[in-house]
DNA sequence: ATATGTCGCTAACGTATGTTAGTTTGTTAT
DNA sequence: ATAACAAACTAACATACGTTAGCGACATAT
């Protein structure tokens, strides 16, 4: 009988719910079977219910988890006091930070969400069109201080989001090139966009 | 005993298909059962295989399909005598065409061509790979020429193909803009910041 | 009117899935 | 050493799924 090993402060579920990023990033929710989970964890599934409720608990630590910190970090921006282009690129730098260091569970919280049920779907929904929201507020109130190009603020934050989510790609590729360098040649062509031409 | 509605010129098979996009979009491939296919098609479950061979060939007949647009669209671009820049802003607004305009389709391609067993699956890949690498070339093309700003080529690839995949946010949102509004505002977002400041 | 092929139906199959019940093993505290 | 708890196991359940077989109904061509 093979316990579930823990490092000191690490919870059985907690292992159970980082497993199940990695499955469920790779197959998808739907395609990721209790039993896939279990064999990567290294048990039989029915132990697994020991430690969660239910298969969709496990999407919701995760799809809440990172909405948590993407809000956390929002608020945080949003009370700086510092020009809208210097908090537009505090946020992209935290989405490609975050996509690169915490690849599975922000992959999974951005594509597999449709999975989850209410109450907690439309919650979730509500989260991400708030944040959007805020994003487009702060651009659009760089733009009132004319210090970003006028631009349809909405369609901005759709196009930084999802290209950011295009990292994907990148932890696929074999001929990767640094982390820093990825991060920093997407603040470039995403962000001197944003300033008016001199 | 309800037919399957065709128009002329329209096979029963292609209607199937038409419908799977819809649903294999708003549910995902493997959420989306067989049942609620031949629902949304107005027929039994088992009366689909008189048509099709089985689930996966229909999202085979959606992937390379659609595939198979962008790579024709890509062989014309290439062989115009215009400036790399102008090469690009051709690809991009393609893209936003197809995105807006067969959203269905191009959105189940993108997203769930994971679930496609190979040999498809490697064939499928390896078309992306191909895409994206000439698409890259395009821009390097453009840089050596000056005409464009020094950037990581692939790394820009990656974000235009991601941020335009982000117009599903545009086809769900209330407060729409048009679709010309949308393709002129993605366009200043994301070639300006292509060009060198003068 | 009859023959032929197309298309849809009902019934069912085998398999995979999420989950529960009940039991046994291992760990920890007294 | 023993009691008590946590965590693993085996077995099984109900359900949902993709798909096949076989039959009846409709459309079309002669």
């Amino acid at each position: 009988m093979a316990r579930i090993k823990t490092d000191i402060n690490v919870s059985r579920k907690e292992v159970i719910v980082a497993k199940a990023a990695i499955l469920f990033r790779e197959k998808g929710f739907k395609a990721a079977s209790m039993r896939d989970l279990a064999e990567s964890v290294g048990v039989e599934a029915a132990s697994l219910y020991n430690h969660i409720k239910s298969k969709t608990e496990l999407l919701h630590e995760l799809c809440f988890g990172v909405a948590n910190r993407f809000m956390q970090k929002m608020e945080e921006v949003e009370q700086e006091k510092i020009p809208a282009g210097g908090k537009v690129e505090k946020l992209l730098r935290f989405h490609i930070n975050e996509m690169v260091h915490h690849y599975e569970e922000v992959y999974v919280s951005d594509r597999e969400w449709k999975h989850l049920s209410d109450p907690y779907l439309s919650n979730f929904q509500n989260q991400r069109r708030i944040y959007r929201k805020r994003f487009a507020a702060i651009i659009e109130a760089g733009i009132r201080a004319a210090e970003i190009e006028p631009i349809d603020a909405p369609t901005a934050v759709l196009i930084f989001l999802h290209a950011i989510s295009g990292i994907e790609s990148w932890h696929r590729s074999k001929q990767k090139i640094s982390a820093e360098e990825l991060e920093n040649n997407m603040i470039t062509i995403l962000v001197d966009g944003l300033y008016p031409r001199k």
